[in-house]
DNA sequence: GCCAGATAGTAGGACGTCCTACTATAGGGT
DNA sequence: ACCCTATAGTAGGACGTCCTACTATCTGGC
């Protein structure tokens, strides 16, 4: 996937033009372009990063699921429990891992004792083209090299604050803030 | 199209222990997890947004679409046009017209002289619908009414930097800030 | 006048996401 | 022991997005 390419400069900023126009009309439109600009940046960010993950035969979505992977213990986890982590429907799970096997680069296997659950495990193919695709993606910096340290840290609390609300997690009171976290002087 | 209703809420941020497993292992997961809250945070408004428009019987898209056809002067555009406000592929025009010709909230009309050119003209049924439509949106604040002027504008202020250097609009030296443009006590 | 290249729209297909069933298996309470 | 409900995964379908053709039409330069 990837954004338009055909798609001509225009003159102006699109976003900016409806939120003016629609200000005249219907008043409210502070949240209608902020909308707006989130889905056009997720947009963008995604077609950079596929764009990155292309070479190496990924989607964003698959890659995704193979990191969660080789983050766990055995390299293997049941396909409801990527679900929550990825937040993500069980139907789409079944999607990804569909074609992650049809790639050779996970495996459906029989989990001991529950014969409902499917484990879903990286395989060495897996495990090497992760690593090349994490190269590629973290060497562009995900897409967002052109932002400040401090741009990064004040998106990250906004954009925290909106999954906060929508109950993405537990509400906790403190906690360290972006720059403790994952603020580097790159 | 609406956010995972059958997930469970983990008892973690699930973004942020990424984040945390990935720093340990590869460095650099600050951008990475603000790639990722992107992601996250476009799915639950856009979520948020069809929950409002589904009594309406129409999508995020179908919405835009006609909301930009109520902007133009003679209620209708070129197909090629919406592509380029909208910043989408030609096919996906194609895609979401077909779907409004069905429902009768537009109807295509050749173009007076171009004969390659097909306008897209907003119904009677159309405007109906669109003004509804927003009034359900801008009543729940397009899904972001907990965030206050200062999030919001900050959070536009770095969306647009991300889109500026991606070329959505022209460089420009200056510009009115989002407070001036679409700020308001609400 | 005429043709080569640009522009407009569509067809067909790949992906990812969601939803609503539907089947199989576990587990807990009586 | 046994059923009733919860959980795990998949099938089939709707949508939106993109891409690669492919057709039709326009336009500018010779």
């Amino acid at each position: 996937m990837q954004v338009v390419r055909s798609r001509r400069q225009l003159p102006f900023d699109p976003v900016e033009q409806a939120g003016r126009l629609w200000q005249e009309r219907w008043q409210g439109a502070g949240t209608m372009v902020v909308a707006t600009s989130i889905m056009r940046v997720q947009q963008l960010l995604l077609a950079r990063i596929e764009d990155l993950l292309h070479p190496h035969g990924l989607t964003f979505a698959r890659y995704e699921a193979l990191v969660l992977l080789t983050f766990s213990r055995r390299g293997s986890l049941p396909m409801s429990r990527m679900g929550e982590r990825l937040m993500i429907h069980p139907t789409s799970v079944t999607n990804i891992v569909d074609r992650l096997d049809a790639q050779g680069f996970t495996k459906r296997v029989a989990h001991p004792s529950d014969r409902r659950t499917t484990l879903v495990e990286i395989t060495p193919a897996g495990r090497r083209v992760a690593e090349k695709a994490t190269e590629a993606v973290t060497g562009a910096d995900f897409g967002l090299a052109e932002l400040s340290q401090e741009q990064l840290g004040s998106l990250y609390d906004v954009l925290r604050a909106i999954r906060a609300e929508a109950g993405d997690f537990p509400a906790v009171d403190e906690r360290a803030d972006w720059n403790t976290l994952f603020g580097t002087a790159r």
